[in-house]
DNA sequence: CTTGAAACAATTATATTCAATTAAATTTCA
DNA sequence: TGAAATTTAATTGAATATAATTGTTTCAAG
């Protein structure tokens, strides 16, 4: 691999997710750490980047930038996002079941979350990239093609090895006789599978 | 071979791989590596290519963005994937990797297909929901945040209990001295195991 | 011959790694 | 807590490896 190539990439990796580690760099890319920071000298000192003890962050002023967009609108999402701050402060291994409202949770905590993020939905998953501090871990198996959630024994059998501090379920509808409803038997399971995982639980 | 083949040879690889380096010009081509960096200067002076140490770069995409690059082979990435539906027309257990390209065929086959498709990729998987003859099976496992793909064991063990009937691979550069190249050491991993569990392969 | 493309050789420049030291973060334990 | 011990990362100054430049030679085609 070229030079000019490695720092294209180390460019765009901290551009998209803000930060990039020199340890991980050195595995991805296969060269030794010494190089990986002659780059990050190489690239701070044109100003691309912001280098800090283990890594590099991104610049300032695309950060700015970054604030202005969360900013922009208001209302809703960050009455849901300080929400969510609150109630998963500490924690670190989550898992965020489907669902519009938990989509635009998966929205909220991008800014701030760090740790791991367990999710049966591509569409959450694909959300989650944009964070910065999280590692995503999505769950494998057949997929249902009206919701597009990925259901069935496989994904279950997954979440049976996860250890889990809290999990987001969402739910259609909620009554005190029978419980949670769902439209789908198949999806009770899954979502029971990840209850059983998890030591904390947010409806 | 004649210089002007050679030029016309280096022109292409570096429009549709972005690069090129001398001393793997010089294996192909079999010639002294005096020879390519003169083909270098040559195409450098034009404004072609850009010289940096170790090779050549596409002159155009210097700080191009990653969606731009993807538009911009659109016509011709239409072709391929109407190419590839026509070679898949009776295959009914497929797997399709991650890229731009195979998400344009996982686009084109949602008329036509069915049977089974497994991916690695959420974004292709998104997309085959809308193919009413299809099952989805998407590959668990940690997400890997700048390309959007699943990958690591988890994946390539699920990958081992499948019998697939034909892989469809995405490729950053093919050669017939080194096989097949790709940024990442993890997603050859990846492809390798798919390709081990196929009977046939399109690339 | 002369010319231009290619190869060769010696030098210079650039890039990468290594090893020893210093600095920063993290952990441990009183 | 908070200070010592440990781990982890950064710096520095070589040493090595890799690539580019320059000037020269070879050789075949015109």
């Amino acid at each position: 691999m070229l030079k000019e190539e490695r720092l294209k990439f180390i460019l765009q990796r901290v551009n998209t997710e803000g930060r990039a580690a020199t340890n991980e760099l050195k595995e991805e890319l296969g060269v030794s750490e010494d190089t990986i920071r002659k780059d990050f000298q190489e690239l701070s000192r044109t100003g691309k980047v912001i280098r800090v003890h283990g890594g590099v962050l991104r610049s300032e002023d695309t950060v700015v930038d970054f604030n202005v967009r969360a900013g922009h609108h208001a209302s809703e999402k960050m009455i849901l996002a300080s929400r969510a701050a609150e109630l998963l402060r500490d924690k670190h291994v989550l898992y965020i079941d489907s669902g519009t409202t938990n989509l635009r949770l998966a929205e909220a905590i991008l800014p701030f979350f760090t740790g791991t993020c367990i999710t049966n939905s591509p569409a959450i998953a694909l959300q989650l990239c944009g964070c910065p501090g999280a590692d995503v871990i999505l769950l494998g198996g057949s997929l249902q093609k009206t919701t597009k959630v990925v259901m069935g024994s496989q994904a279950i059998s997954q979440l049976a090895g996860l250890h889990i501090e809290c999990s987001v379920i969402g739910v259609s509808s909620l009554s005190h006789k029978h419980g949670i409803t769902l439209p789908l038997q198949e999806e009770t399971y899954m979502k029971q599978a990840a209850i059983r995982q998890s030591k904390e639980i947010i409806v």
